[in-house]
DNA sequence: GTATATGCAAACCGTTTGCATGGCT
DNA sequence: AGCCATGCAAACGGTTTGCATATAC
């Protein structure tokens, strides 16, 4: 991990309070250290650390990714009933998900327009709308 | 199960070829016996069969809600990662998801109007979009 | 020093499957 | 008769948890 990666992490850890442990800054290192964002599953992102020689507990990784999503740094994505997905990007926006790969990606925000939405019944309200646009190879 | 929603449910699994065994008759009635559109849950499925005195197995409805998938007689809709939900129409549609309640219910198609969408990648085309409106009591 | 995080293994829970039995055509 | 569906219990896979140990503050 880079210094820049690593400091990125901490930053990230800091903004919401969470302590600075090795394991959540090698999580942190490896989901905002170059500013991109990411969409993990628990599996992939252990996988990811295994890669980068670094020691972090499968348990870890789960607990670790609910813990960042409660504290609001990323959210769960559901587009796949079978596995759950955490994107560093939190705010409402469209997915892409491959259905062969088993990927997701951000969709343009700036590209979906909605110009209108169906009505919530009576006494609720829209607490967020998600869009997964589900692609297949062509041809 | 009344003379009426057992015809129906008869004639939904005649018209993909499925076998009328009593199981699939008894879930069949329980899903279209009333002309209505459902979103169930095997679960939810199976305590319906209990309410109504039928004894299916819940292996049975988990494989049959999978055959009558397959058949294209209902969708799997992704909404939770820990439960499948299958829902008798199978258009493309939006929902809405009561996440307090976990209840899935359709949302008006016509009210739905998405003027623009992300382009998918080179490659790839759009085999579905789902659209879900999550939720929350008002107040 | 105290509260919190980690790791391991076991528990968990919704879902699927293997196999013997029973039912539809 | 032959193929397919059913039921049970066991397997399965992703996820969570209990508890002892280690770490941040």
């Amino acid at each position: 991990m880079t210094p820049e990666a690593l400091e990125r992490g901490t930053r990230w850890l800091a903004s919401v309070g969470l302590r600075p442990t090795r394991q959540r800054l090698s999580l942190a290192s490896l989901l905002v250290g170059d500013g991109q964002h990411r969409h993990v599953t628990a599996e992939g992102l252990h996988a990811a650390t295994l890669d980068a020689c670094e020691k972090v507990s499968l348990a870890t990784v789960y607990n670790t990714l609910r813990a960042f999503s409660d504290a609001g740094l990323m959210q769960e994505v559901t587009v796949d009933g079978t596995r759950s997905y955490f994107d560093t990007r939190v705010d409402d926006h469209p997915h892409f998900y491959f259905e062969d790969e088993g990927a997701l990606t951000d969709a343009a925000k700036a590209e979906l327009s909605i110009a209108s939405l169906p009505t919530p019944p009576e006494g609720y309200e829209v607490a967020k709308v998600d869009v997964v646009v589900r692609l297949r190879k062509k041809g």
